[in-house]
DNA sequence: TTAATTGCAAATGGTTTGCTTTTGC
DNA sequence: GCAAAAGCAAACCATTTGCAATTAA
């Protein structure tokens, strides 16, 4: 929300296109349309989000093929999926902040980011002698006087 | 893993009972059993677990009884239930410390508990002016030297 | 060229639900 | 007695997959 001009975000497309093509996936009209609603999307789309977002652009796309094109950008490390609240899976690209605050009033899902997040895995991480591939922090709350 | 006499178990047990009876629920065989098997067990089993844990104490007990007890403690807050890797549910009582360390060789979960958590949690509740519900934090990782 | 991608429809698989019978309290 | 719980089988529903046709490189 901060640093995300216009032709900032046509860098960041045409960087994942070439990630993703460098990792063996063939860039397809469809690929691009959904690289590039991740890119836009700040929101933390579901699949079918993303489906629906792509359908405006592309009637032809198939929900089968929105999947198949964000698990192989996931199988690349392009893109990171984890389910917050909902049983559904939720894509965000994988540069982005993977720790949340999700919002049970309005379902908004706020990153988190804090050098703090970090140190505490790294401690964790010693007390118990593992090393840490991969973690997230998840919070769910209310603004005090947000909703009901 | 250390304060859990046999005597102690069976006062969790009881106390669950009478905590589920008071919030509405009856008290049958296979809630008892259902109860028990959580108490016993320390690896955040899923209900598939669950429901081959109890058949082998009652054999006539079906998967949909599982899952409706399992989300009746659930609704009263006496289980908790969450995905961690896999795309099953797991449970475990309440009072059990609510985050995770999977160990991604073995599938093992060890719970985690640090006071620094929760001061995280206020610290990142307070900047963004939220009222947190509920929060966990999930560390995947591995034993140097431990699998592969 | 030729292996990857696509749309469609069918399959998966964990979880839920409708219905009828049984049972806790 | 009566609302809650049980078993069974069917329904759900997000996600995956088989297949035949299309297409990127």
């Amino acid at each position: 929300m901060a640093d995300t001009s216009e032709s900032e975000h046509g860098d960041r497309v045409r960087q994942l296109e070439a990630d993703a093509r460098r990792s063996g996936m063939r860039i397809t009209p469809h690929t691009t349309t959904i690289i590039q609603i991740l890119d836009e999307s700040t929101d933390h789309p579901t699949a079918e989000d993303i489906f629906e977002r792509a359908r405006e652009r592309d009637p032809s796309i198939s929900s089968a093929s929105v999947y198949r094109i964000l698990n192989k950008l996931e199988e690349s490390d392009l893109v990171r999926r984890q389910r917050l609240d909902s049983d559904r899976f939720r894509y965000e690209i994988a540069d982005e902040c993977r720790h949340h605050l999700v919002d049970l009033d309005t379902g908004q899902v706020i990153g988190i980011s804090d050098p703090e997040i970090d140190e505490l895995k790294d401690k964790i991480a010693k007390r118990h002698g593992y090393e840490i591939v991969d973690f997230r922090l998840e919070l769910f709350g209310r603004k005090p006087g947000g909703g009901n």
